[in-house]
DNA sequence: CCCTCCCACTACGAATTGTAGTGGAAATTC
DNA sequence: GAATTTCCACTACAATTCGTAGTGGGAGGG
């Protein structure tokens, strides 16, 4: 799993890969595991992509460790090595991780004071964290 | 201002630049307005390096909107737009809202679990901050 | 008047990502 | 069994980003 840049102008998984590499790893989250044809007929639907490209992409993603390759007989099926959810969760977690290390506590101040809307529940739960944290440190 | 990515494989300013980039920020920085040639002098001690290298790449800075470029007779004189902490300030704002928004309040429970040796006064701030939050629920 | 210093313009190579052509091997069809 | 279709491997090219550097021009000093 080898992502190296999150960008700030994007959104979602676009965030993480080209265009076309997130509407594959869209798709294939969907649906799990589908050949190269089911891929690009299903992307074509929006506009017109050639299977070589779709197939290029693919096999990057592939080698990248996102996807894995099966063969079964002479069709190719690929299927992501996580789910979309352990992987916006790994990366996060890294993102996170790596944010504290480069900018320490100050991030989490602003993570607070952009959180206006956030809900009474999460609010609640991250008291509790500080009070533990607290614990911790006596 | 214009950064668009932040990668995660890499430390400092190196997360936002390029390597040359990075050491010339560093530089103009910590003096303030320099010339090329002052810049690709000091860069020299280290390795040796070409002056109009250093030439494109800050000229290239300055396309990018982070220098800000004076003439002064027929010398060039260059000198960042922000100071280093208002650059880290709002990359680590950006960077901090752009996870808000993509993942929800799930990155703070990363921040505090990543956040063990946090001291006690950022602690301490961190719960008021939560104090008020409730407050303006109510 | 020549030489040196500084800058503008230009170009090239590696890496990343999207694009697609050519051709080969297997399956299907007649 | 030969022809056609399906799918994949290999290869290449374009745009972008970043580091690199060559060529040449203009301004000032000796």
């Amino acid at each position: 799993m080898n992502i190296k840049n999150f960008k700030y102008d994007e959104v979602g998984l676009n965030r993480f890969f080209g265009p076309l590499e997130a509407s594959i790893m869209e798709y294939l989250w969907d649906k799990n595991e589908q050949s190269i044809k089911a891929v690009q007929q299903s992307l074509e639907l929006d506009k017109p992509i050639n299977f070589n490209t779709v197939m290029t992409v693919m096999n990057r993603l592939v080698e990248k460790g996102i996807l894995e390759k099966r063969s079964e007989g002479r069709l190719s099926l690929f299927r992501p090595v996580q789910s979309k959810a352990e992987f916006l969760e790994e990366q996060s977690k890294k993102l996170t991780e790596n944010l504290l290390d480069e900018f320490g506590g100050a991030v989490i101040s602003h993570m607070l004071d952009a959180m206006k809307d956030a809900d009474q529940a999460l609010i609640e739960k991250l008291e509790q964290k500080i009070q533990s944290l607290k614990k911790d440190k006596l």
